[in-house]
DNA sequence: TTGGGG
C-alpha cells in the first residue's frame, strides 16, 4: 500500500473528466439517503475547499447498504473520497463513488486533532498524507463563512403556497414514527402558516382531525414552542427509517424542496425525493433573522396570530371585564400547561362545532351543550361551550334562526358562497382541567367560559 | 444502473 494519495483540489476537478480522483472536501449539504430507482442506494453530497467554494461539487453517492452510505452529522465535517469517478452532467463536473472502486471515510470537522473517521465504508483505508490535507481543510473551514445559500425558494412559514415547493430556514423539533414506516418531521421557523378557507364540499366539518397523522403525548410536545406553527411534514417511504437518516434534532437548518399541501384545512408539509439539508449555524445570518424577527413580533403584538395583525376578517366576541387586561395565549400554550386548571384568553377561529344542526344544541333538559373546534397557527383543540357559559356566549335563550345566522357568522359561511368558509378570528377565553393524571393524553378538557358574541 | 433544483 503506497503512503501518498494524491488529493486533487476541487477547482481542478472540471479539468479531469471520466478520471479517478481523490478529493478531500467540506461537506456543506446533502440529500437524505433513500432508495435510487435502480439497485442502490443514494445520497448525493455538495462540497466545497480552499480552491473552489462556488460552484459547490456534487457527489453522488450509491451503495447498496443505506447504513453504509455516508450519514452526515455536523456542520464542516470532511469527508475524504478515495477513487471517484468524474462525470459531467449538462455543463457541470460531479463526482460519482462507485462502490467496487471507491471509497470513503467522514471526519469530524470540529476536533482538530483526531484521525478517526466517525464512518468509514468498508474499504476505507487512511493514508499518512491524507493527515495534513485534513487538518489544513479543517483550520481553513473554521475561518470560512459558509454560504447557507441564498436563493428566492426560502420563504418563513408565513408565505407558504398550496402545491409550491419551498426552502425553509428553520429548526427541527424533532422526528417521530408515527406509524409503522411512517415517519413525521416537526419543523418550526418562529412565524404563523396562513390560516385556510374550507372547501365545504370536501370537508364536513363535524369530522375535522385535530391535526396532520397522529396525535402526540404531552411528553412529547412539552418542549416545542408555544408561538408559531410547528409544521408537520410526512416523509416519503423511499426514505425509510428517517430517524436514523436525519442527525440534526435541535438544530437549525436549510431545508430544500418541501412540498407544501393542504390536509383537512391544515398546512402538511412533504419531504419530496429531492429534499436536501444544509446544516446551519446558530449565528448564520437567515437563523439570526428569524430569531430577531420572532422577539420583536413578541414585543410588538404579543402571542397573537400574525394574520389577525389586520382585523378585516376579525369578529368583536368580547370577553367580559375580569379577563380585559390577560395577555394573551397560543393554543400551544394550553396544550402544554403543566398545572391541573388555569384559564387563557386567546385568539382563535371557530373552525367546526357539534352537534350540526343548531335546534340540537340543547339537551333534553334544555341546556345548551355544545363542543367547538378552536384553532390558532400552534394547534386545534375541541372545546365545550355549555350552560351557563353558552348562555352568557349566545346572550340567553335567541330563536333557531338567530341562533343560526350567529353560528354562520362564527363559522366563516359566506352567505353568497356555499362551497367555501373561512372562519373570522375571534378572542375567547379558554379554560382548562386536567381531569386526572397529568398530562395523560385525553385527560384535558376545554371550556369556553366569560365569552360573550355580540353580532 | 441508480443520481443530478424548482
Amino acid at each position: 500500500m503506497s503512503d501518498r494519495r494524491r488529493i486533487m483540489p476541487l477547482r481542478d476537478v472540471k479539468d479531469h473528466p471520466k478520471r479517478k480522483v481523490n478529493l478531500i472536501a467540506v461537506v456543506v449539504e446533502f440529500s437524505i439517503p433513500r432508495m435510487s430507482v435502480g439497485t442502490d442506494y443514494c445520497t448525493i453530497l455538495k462540497v466545497i475547499d480552499q480552491s473552489q467554494q462556488n460552484p459547490e461539487l456534487s457527489v453522488n453517492v450509491f451503495m447498496d447498504d443505506v447504513h453504509q452510505l455516508p450519514h452526515i452529522r455536523s456542520r464542516r465535517d470532511i469527508i475524504v473520497l478515495s477513487c471517484v469517478r468524474i462525470e459531467r452532467h449538462n455543463q457541470d463536473p460531479c463526482a460519482v463513488f462507485n462502490k467496487s472502486f471507491s471509497s470513503y471515510a467522514l471526519f469530524d470537522g470540529k476536533c482538530s486533532s483526531a484521525f478517526r473517521p466517525y464512518q468509514a465504508s468498508p474499504a476505507f483505508c487512511l493514508i499518512a498524507s491524507d493527515k495534513p490535507f485534513i487538518t489544513s481543510l479543517k483550520n481553513w473551514s473554521l475561518t470560512f463563512q459558509l454560504d447557507p445559500g441564498i436563493s428566492p425558494y426560502v420563504v418563513s412559514l408565513n408565505h407558504i403556497k398550496e402545491k409550491d415547493y419551498h426552502d425553509l430556514v428553520c429548526k427541527v423539533l424533532g422526528v417521530c414514527e408515527v406509524s409503522s414506516n411512517e415517519w413525521v418531521l416537526f419543523l418550526w421557523d418562529g412565524t404563523d402558516v396562513p390560516p385556510l378557507s374550507f372547501n365545504t364540499k370536501l370537508e364536513e366539518h363535524y369530522s375535522i382531525q385535530l391535526q396532520i397523522s397522529v396525535p402526540l403525548p404531552t411528553n412529547a410536545i412539552s418542549n416545542f414552542p408555544c408561538v408559531g406553527t410547528v409544521l408537520r411534514v410526512i416523509a416519503d417511504p423511499a426514505y425509510g427509517n428517517l430517524g436514523y437518516h436525519f442527525h440534526s434534532i435541535g438544530e437549525w437548518v436549510r431545508i430544500r424542496n418541501v412540498l407544501f399541501e393542504v390536509d383537512s384545512g391544515l398546512w402538511k408539509g412533504v419531504l419530496s425525493g429531492t429534499s436536501k439539508v444544509r446544516l446551519l449555524s446558530e449565528n448564520d445570518n437567515s437563523v439570526i433573522e428569524r430569531k430577531r424577527n420572532l422577539t420583536e413580533r413578541l414585543l410588538r403584538s404579543g402571542r397573537v396570530p400574525m394574520s389577525s395583525y389586520h382585523v378585516s376578517n376579525f369578529l368583536t366576541v368580547l370577553t367580559v371585564t375580569d379577563y380585559e387586561s390577560t395577555k394573551f395565549s397560543t393554543l400551544m400554550d394550553l396544550l402544554t400547561f403543566s398545572k391541573d386548571k388555569g384559564i387563557f384568553k386567546c385568539i382563535v377561529r371557530v373552525v367546526a362545532i357539534y352537534p350540526l344542526q343548531v335546534k340540537d344544541f340543547w339537551s333534553p333538559a334544555g341546556l345548551y351543550r355544545i363542543r367547538v373546534t378552536l384553532e390558532d397557527p400552534t394547534a386545534r383543540i375541541h372545546a365545550l361551550l355549555c350552560g351557563e357559559d353558552a348562555e352568557l356566549f349566545f346572550g340567553g335563550y335567541p330563536s333557531i334562526s338567530v341562533l343560526a345566522a350567529k353560528m354562520n357568522k362564527l363559522l366563516g359561511v359566506s352567505e353568497n358562497d356555499d362551497s367555501t368558509r373561512n372562519p373570522p378570528w375571534i378572542q375567547c377565553c379558554v379554560e382548562l382541567h386536567l381531569a386526572n393524571e397529568a398530562g395523560a393524553l385525553g385527560a384535558r378538557h376545554y371550556h369556553i367560559r366569560f365569552t360573550i358574541l355580540v353580532l
